[in-house]
RNA sequence: GCCCUCGUAGCCCAACUGGCAGAGGCAGCCGGCUUAAACCCGGCACAGUGCGGGUUCGAGCCCCGCCGAGGGCACCA
């Protein structure tokens, strides 16, 4: 049977397809304006129709893809096409993330360049994607390690390196706070409009030297270079950003310990956006679990930051806190500082008067005590800070501060329990209601004082919960009687008056350690004048590829080496290090900056690179921003804006999610972009997971050797060669034996088959193991679907012109009606359900009528597109459906003759009614009445109601 | 410890605003086609929704408490 559809036929009218695509554009994205046109070379025309549906940015493993990877890739082409038939103008295209660490290693092992590693990987990707078909516009690909993106990249590292955040700035939205260029804040420093910090060496501008100006403007920077704690991990040879290090100390890639070393690094000020990152999730449309991850990261607390004066100071006069209870200030009987924090600097020479033994730790003075207690928290590391989480230890600094609200002078320790980097570093502790706090105080035999009342039968220990205040008051204010939230807006507005505090807001985000020492990565733009202080390159400069070294591996050390220091490989070319430039004042000798970007910058804008792939004068143009992105550019893009549909894992969902937030954001100051936000909806499919089986000695075997056997209790073993082994479910990988390729897939089944099963598999957010031997069902389905158009012996076509039957009608138009509906909610699932619905009933004709398998063919399309170009041109249609309207349903169509109305009694079904739709309430309920099976389940009892709910239910209620 | 999501047939999964527990697929069984087998075609069977309460005329769906799985956060003041 020569045109019968097995995988070899499929694969080759796949391939015939996707080279005829190929060849007219038929995915070419048409821009309003410039060189983009779609396939005939006409511009877009229909503003508000525009639909940019994106994946998340693949990394080209040199490993290859498994059938899991292109569960995404086939949901959003699905969703494009869809869009497509619906007339909408699609932008959905493929790039790659192709900086990183993994090419990097590969390069070490085989000191092969990265760069030829990671093309090659691209070929490999690329192939085995344009075998799915997926309807990417071929013209807008690209990889961020391409100069001319890298120029970009650096591009937008100068203007975040060039800015800085004026809190007191209106944005165009409406808003408080934006990013301005960093000559707005020289020119303000200048004319004496903008007082200088605090910690500038002089008062005015005009008694800076230029060097001193220049510090003075850089710490303001977004992009700053600092002298800061930060994760180091000798494991990988570079530092990393807190949001790669895991709670437990430990890098998230390769699981290496992490260590905090004071270095000097880059940084990014997105602490200055941590109140818009956290306000403008509620514009988007996210999954909420995406968004509660991101509002905890970013860990916004309401407060008041207290000051309380230290009586016995040597230098510094007072301690300034922050606390989320304002409230309990009456009960606060000690304080607890950080070891790193700065008031230890110098601490009394004595024990003052009152003094305990326990709190001294045995030391003779505060000095010793301090000391000693500050190396040995330095020494622990985040691993065994966590594990002794539970034991609170300190020591008393000898300091004591008088708390505001009662003049009382209460003892000051420092305890590892209080972090350096959160708050002031400093807190207030009040043991009645703080868990933590009393379980200091407990161990140092300090006072406890309830504030809040607690509830009856409290057991004592904190009492964290809600309830009247109670013990607080002063000459001034009583907080006594009222409920927490009101005493906490109270005593703020009391703490304002004298001056001794302000409601306060903090947020757990640091700032974004934006430096690595690795090779395969963005060179930063800046280099060092002999002052060395950072200078960004100008444009023309750019882009500034990655020099040649001897050797590109990173620098790394033994794991748990804590005192070894970061080598960036850029390092080791001497010749490039050292430029001479004529930035305005001659010819000079300066010294690059050797570190690479982290892989996420690339990540961080991509989006806009697809909108305006070879713009060479503009990041990107704001006409085609403004019609793929912009506010309100289709009709559910929303205020804020961004990529309409965005795809990926939710692995994600802190990392390169919030990143790439923080970047718009800064562009969005800049006026770079209008959106506000980068992706309006964001969609996390699951993952395809898998069964692997390991033998008695946990050795794994090939799983697709394994056979399944079910004994009659319904037990069932796994076997392979005949030796049971056991089975475990997780992940498609190498080592597990299981790794099941897409193509493997093609040869099989091919490409349509393969797209089926995984779009029928489940809902897109749900995670579900693979299983070849199911595949064959979606193969029986299209190819029925064939057969009921085409004869597998001649290949004529075997359709008739004939009308349908009014059933085959009506089956048609609710099939129509039915996977609209299923394909706008992305439950592809359920659409193909009815799709096979549909194509069952077909083959049970003896001829298909062409009224039926054309609508059929067109609503298989985004989802099977080669079977279903070909039979459309074999049904005659010259013109390919790509473009070709999706079916609407006919509403004469969707009605039927007759219903089925159940019959309940009590909630109990006890019988069925067949009639009419239109039929009237009254109608309904005498019928009911009189139904004989309803009279029986009655038994003779009265009736109280009776619920009708025309045409489709009765519930009769017995008295 | 806190928070979130999910538990429906042997398996993957449907079930609208609370209204007949079943759309589809895999596997299974029976029959047809075939010299035979595979493919294919037709048919059949299989759960009362993790457990225990509650609300309701009516609960897979809502509420409460458990159990199990997965995920996030975790000395953040």
């Amino acid at each position: 049977m020569p045109f019968r559809y097995t995988s070899a036929f499929a694969g080759d009218l796949e391939q015939h397809w996707q080279d005829i695509w190929d060849e007219r554009g038929t995915y070419f994205a048409a821009n309003p304006s410039g060189p983009l046109t779609d396939g005939s070379g006409a511009h877009a025309t229909t503003p508000g129709r525009s639909f940019f549906v994106m994946d998340m940015f693949p990394y080209p493993s040199g490993a290859g893809l498994h059938v899991g990877h292109p569960l995404g890739y086939i949901a959003t082409d699905v969703v494009g096409r869809f869009r497509r038939m619906q007339g909408d103008n699609v932008l959905h295209a493929l790039g790659y993330d192709a900086f990183g660490l993994p090419a990097e290693q590969y390069a070490v092992q085989t000191g092969q360049h990265p760069r030829i590693t990671t093309e090659a990987n691209i070929v490999t990707m690329r192939r085995q994607l344009r075998r799915l078909g997926l309807g990417h516009d071929p013209r807008r690909t690209f990889a961020t390690t391409d100069s001319d993106y890298v120029r970009w990249t650096q591009w937008i590292f100068l203007q975040i390196f060039n800015s800085w955040y004026d809190a007191d700035a209106t944005r165009p939205d409406g808003g408080t706070g934006r990013a301005r260029p960093i000559d707005e804040l020289v020119d303000a420093y200048a004319s004496g409009r903008r007082a200088l910090p605090e910690d500038a060496p002089a008062r005015t501008w005009d008694e800076l030297d230029d060097v001193a100006r220049r510090r003075v403007v850089d710490a303001q920077r977004l992009a700053y270079v600092s002298d800061a704690p930060v994760n180091w991990c000798p494991g990988l040879g570079t530092v990393l950003a807190n949001e790669e290090v895991t709670s437990d100390g430990r890098s998230e890639r390769g699981n290496y310990p992490v260590y905090q070393r004071t270095l000097r690094q880059w940084k990014m000020r997105i602490t200055a956006y941590a109140d818009r990152l956290a306000a403008d999730l509620d514009l988007i449309d996210w999954p909420e679990k995406v968004r509660s991850m991101q509002r905890n990261w970013i860990g916004r607390s309401e407060g008041a930051r207290v000051v309380f004066d230290v009586a016995n100071a040597t230098e510094l006069e007072s301690i300034e806190v922050f606390t989320t209870r304002p409230d309990t200030l009456f009960g606060a009987t000690f304080m607890v500082v950080a070891p790193e924090h700065p008031l230890l600097d110098a601490v009394p020479a004595a024990w003052p008067d009152g003094t305990r033994s326990t709190w001294t730790d045995g030391h003779a003075s505060p000095v010793e005590a301090v000391a000693a207690y500050r190396r040995e928290a330095g020494a622990k590391t985040a691993v065994e800070r966590q594990a002794d989480a539970k034991a609170k230890t300190g020591v008393f600094t000898g300091f004591l501060a008088r708390n505001p609200v009662n003049d009382q002078l209460i003892p000051v320790f420092t305890a590892d329990y209080v972090l350096m980097g959160y708050g002031t570093g400093a807190i207030m502790a009040v043991p009645g209601g703080d868990e933590r706090d009393f379980a200091f105080a407990e161990a140092f035999g300090l006072p406890v004082v309830y504030t809040v009342a607690p509830p009856e039968g409290f057991a004592g220990g904190a009492h964290t919960g809600d309830g009247t205040t109670i013990n607080s008051s002063n000459d001034e204010i009583s907080l006594d009687g009222l409920d927490v939230d009101t005493a906490k807006s109270t005593v703020i507005a009391w703490l304002e008056a004298r001056g001794a505090g302000t409601g306060s807001i903090t947020y757990r985000l640091r700032d974004w350690l934006f430096s690595r020492q690795r090779y395969w990565g963005e060179p930063f733009p800046i280099v060092y004048d002999e002052n060395d202080l950072p200078i960004g390159l100008p444009d023309a400069l750019l882009p500034v590829d990655l020099p040649d070294v001897p050797d590109y591996s990173p620098r790394t050390f033994a794991p748990e080496d804590a005192n070894s220091s970061p080598e960036p490989p850029l390092g080791r070319n001497e010749e490039w290090v050292h430029v001479t430039l004529d930035l305005g004042d001659g010819p000079k000798v300066y010294r690059r900056d050797t570190n690479t970007m982290p892989n996420w910058a690339g990540s961080c804008w991509y989006y806009l690179r697809y909108l305006d792939p070879s713009d060479s004068a503009q990041l990107v143009s704001p006409e085609l921003e403004a019609f793929w992105m912009g506010p309100d550019h289709n009709p559910t893009a929303g205020a804020a804006g961004g990529v309409d549909l965005y795809v990926g894992g939710v692995e994600h969902a802190v990392l390169h999610l919030l990143y790439a937030r923080f970047w718009h954001k800064v562009l969005y100051d800049l006026g770079h972009v209008t959106s506000v936000e980068p992706f309006h909806t964001l969609f996390n499919q699951g993952y395809i997971q898998a069964y692997a089986y390991a033998d008695a000695r946990g050795q794994y075997v090939p799983a697709d050797e394994v056979v399944e056997t079910t004994a009659g209790d319904g037990s069932t073993t796994y076997r392979w060669n005949g030796e049971e082994v056991q089975r475990e479910y997780g992940k498609m990988g190498k080592s597990l034996k299981n790794v099941v390729t897409p193509d493997d897939m093609y040869d099989a089944y091919g490409a349509d088959t393969f797209r089926v099963y995984e779009m029928s598999m489940g809902p897109l957010d749900v995670s579900r193991p693979w299983d070849t031997r199911a595949v064959v069902g979606s193969q029986r389905f299209l190819q029925r679907l064939w057969r009921n158009a085409v004869d597998e012996v001649t290949g004529a076509l075997v359709v008739s012109e004939d009308e349908p039957s009014l059933e085959t009608t009506r089956l048609v138009h609710r099939t129509i009606a039915d996977t609209t509906v299923e394909m706008e909610a992305m439950r592809v699932n359920t659409a193909i359900a009815k799709l096979i619905v549909l194509n069952n009933h077909l083959t049970s004709l003896s001829t298909t009528p062409r009224a039926a398998v054309e609508p059929l063919v067109l609503m298989l399309a985004p989802i099977a597109p080669h079977i279903a170009e070909e039979l459309w041109a074999r049904l005659g249609h010259a013109e390919s459906l790509v473009h070709h309207a999706y079916p609407v349903a006919d509403p004469q169509h969707l009605v039927e003759d007759t219903v089925t109305c159940v019959l309940q009694v009590q909630g109990k079904v006890r019988g069925r009614l067949e009639v009419v739709p239109g039929i009237g309430e009254d109608d309904l309920r005498a019928m009911a009445l009189a139904d004989p099976a309803v009279l029986r389940a009655l038994d003779g009892r009265g009736v109280r109601t009776v619920i009708v709910r025309a045409p489709r239910l009765v519930n009769v209620v017995p008295a």
